[in-house]
Formats: C-alpha cells, structure tokens, sequence
DNA sequence: GTCTATATAAAGATAGAC
DNA sequence: GTCTATCTTTATATAGAC
C-alpha cells in the first residue's frame, strides 16, 4: 500500500466528502473535517501531509470515481431506449450532492495549483460526460438523434438537470425528477410541435 | 434620501457587485471591497453599517435589476422570432458574470438570515424567469411551442444556458454563444430528426 | 467621511508530548 | 495515531481621533 490506509483515514475522507460536496472548497474547515471524523483537526496532517488543498483533490477524485461508476451503472440497467437511459441518469445526477462545476471551475479551483486544476478537469469530463456521451453515440448510430456535438449535447443535459438543484420541490410544486423527465422529452422532442 | 447617497457610497457598492459576482458571499473580505473602492474596510461600516451580510443581499438587488432590465432589453430587441429571441437571452446572460443560483441557494444563503434568503429568492427569478416566461407564452399563444409549464422550460433554458460557463472555450474550440444557439436548436426542434 | 488602532474570533499549519 | 499548545495570518466588527 503507498498510503496508510488505515481505518481513521477513511474515516477522514468520507468526513470531507460530505463536506466538500456540500458547500465547496473554501467554506469547509479542516476543523469541522476532523469533529465529522472524530478527530481534532491537528490529526489530519498526519493522513493527509499535503494539508487542505491535497485533500480536497484526492477527495473530489473519489467522487468523480463514484459518479462514473454510478452513472455508467444507471445506464447500464436502463436498457437500450434512449429516453430511459437520460431518464436514469437524471436519477443518478439528482441522487448525489449537486457537483455545481461553474462554482468548481470559477470559485474553488482559483485557490488549487494549476497541476491539480488539471486533474480535477479531467475526472469532471470523464465521470460525468464520458458515459452520457456513449450512449448518446449508440443512438447516434441507430438514427435517433441528428446532432453531432455529443459533448455539447450531454453537457448541456448535465448542466440542466444540475441546475434543478436550484429549484425548490416545495416552490415548484413537483418532484426534481418529475421536472428533469419533461425537460428530457423536450430536448428529445423539441419544443415544437411535432406534425 | 432614505440612505447616504454619495459618491463614495456608490465605489463600494460598485466595487461589492464585481467581487461577489465573481466569488459568491463567503470567499469576498470586507478588505478586498475596500481596496477596490479605495477605502479602508473599517469605512465601509460607515455606508452599510449592517456589514457583509446586508452589503451582499443590496448588491445582488443591484445585480437582479440589471439583469431583469438586460434581458427585457434584449428580447424586446430581437423582434418577434421567438429562435431570435432565446439568442438574445443567451447573448445577454453569458455577457454577464455567471448568477450560479446552485452556488446562491446552496452555500451563499446559508450564512443569510430567512428574511434575507426570501427576498433573494423573489429577486432571482423576476430577474432570470419572468422575462424569458413573457416570451414562451406569447410563443404558445401563437402555437409554436406545446409545452405548458414555461417555468420549468425557462428554468431549464437558463440553466443550461449558464452552465456554459464551466465549459473552457479553448478546450471546445468554439464560443459560449455557438455552443449556445446549438443548444436552443435543439431545445427549439428536439434530439430525434423530424421527418 | 475616513482613518488608525484594537477587540474578538477563527482559519491553516506545525511542534512535540504521550 | 492522537492529542494539547501554539504560531501566524486573516476575518468581521467597533471605538474614537481627526
């Protein structure tokens, strides 16, 4: 093992996670990371050396892992209907904490050095476009979708579904997964009326 | 005048609006607003004396008239087309700093007093909502569009819109405002190819 | 209106006892 | 591994001179 991977360090990072997912990077204290672990803060250092900003990417990094995973996973159990499929990824999505990646990208990653600004760049795309991307290509092949930009398309999917997270159930009257299951049928079907 | 309406008062709302905008509530000091407008922070105290708190929800005032005031402009501008008009929608709100309401709900109104959180809220979506709602009715009257529920479409398009602002335009190769109207195509005309 | 000086609290980080 | 104690910095906020 090239970490000391002791029982007290998972503790540690599921105790940021939460965290972290939460309210971001600058809001959370190493203080309030060690009470959730049982730990005084001044513990930290010795499973995570790097201070602060080592674990926040070390952390996002296993989120990132979880989304991948969750995601490919929901897509998977969907079946081969491209409905479904947006369907079960919107659950997924509105499962998990809000990853909110204009407040990572503008806010939380301007304190980071520009090595794990990098990192955390990558694991975003690849956990949270990469397999939205792939099914979307499947359909592609099939003749169901026209457009050619995946990357635009899911993105733009994520980022709607994500920004549901903004909306009040109580306010809007509905479920968040009742409102991203109609905004998936409009983007599959267009707001026009079809003929 | 209810309040100290001189010039100097005018720098540090100025100077609050461009560094909230840009980082939210927690990471922007009472120093950095200061500097900005050429102050000591212990002289802000003098022209808000109810300190961050009430310096932000009075910026974010400012920044929800602006946007309400920018978008009505510009949909009024773009003619009658509602295509057009969604363009003039995405053109203003990615002319502005991103609003991040998932950040705003999430963790910048957490530190806010209910009263204060309330008519934040109210001001969010008069500002982003309401004008881009105007349109979508019109457009319904008219039959263009069949969905009924224009909040959630509004919500949806200016969510998606926005999250364009995680998106590294080097890293696409294109503009926020190409990748913009490709997406209110779809939204407009929908995934699957129409016949 | 603006400043200096200060009170108070809390942050990240380190040293060293156990 | 975990703690107490401390260093250093920085935050909001206030008092009071000018």
């Amino acid at each position: 093992m090239e970490r000391s991977q002791s029982e007290a360090r998972e503790r540690v990072l599921v105790a940021a996670e939460q965290l972290f997912a939460q309210k971001g990077y600058g809001p959370v204290t190493l203080r309030q990371i060690g009470a959730r672990a049982g730990l005084n803060h001044s513990s930290l250092y010795h499973h995570v050396p790097g201070g602060k900003a080592d674990l926040f990417v070390e952390v996002m990094e296993r989120i990132y892992a979880r989304h991948r995973a969750g995601l490919t996973a929901a897509l998977g159990a969907a079946g081969p209907d491209l409905r479904r499929q947006l369907y079960a990824a919107a659950r997924w999505l509105l499962s998990q904490p809000p990853m909110d990646l204009v407040r990572l990208e503008h806010i939380d990653m301007v304190e980071l050095a520009p090595a794990q600004v990098q990192q955390l760049s990558n694991g975003a795309y690849a956990a949270l476009q990469l397999p939205l991307v792939e099914v979307l290509a499947a359909a592609h092949e099939r003749g169901e979708i026209a457009e050619e930009d995946l990357d635009l398309i899911s993105g733009g999917l994520v980022g709607m579904i994500e920004s549901l997270f903004a909306v009040s159930e109580a306010v809007a009257g509905k479920s968040r997964m009742m409102m991203a299951e109609r905004l998936i049928d409009v983007m599959l079907n267009g707001l026009r009326p079809r003929l």
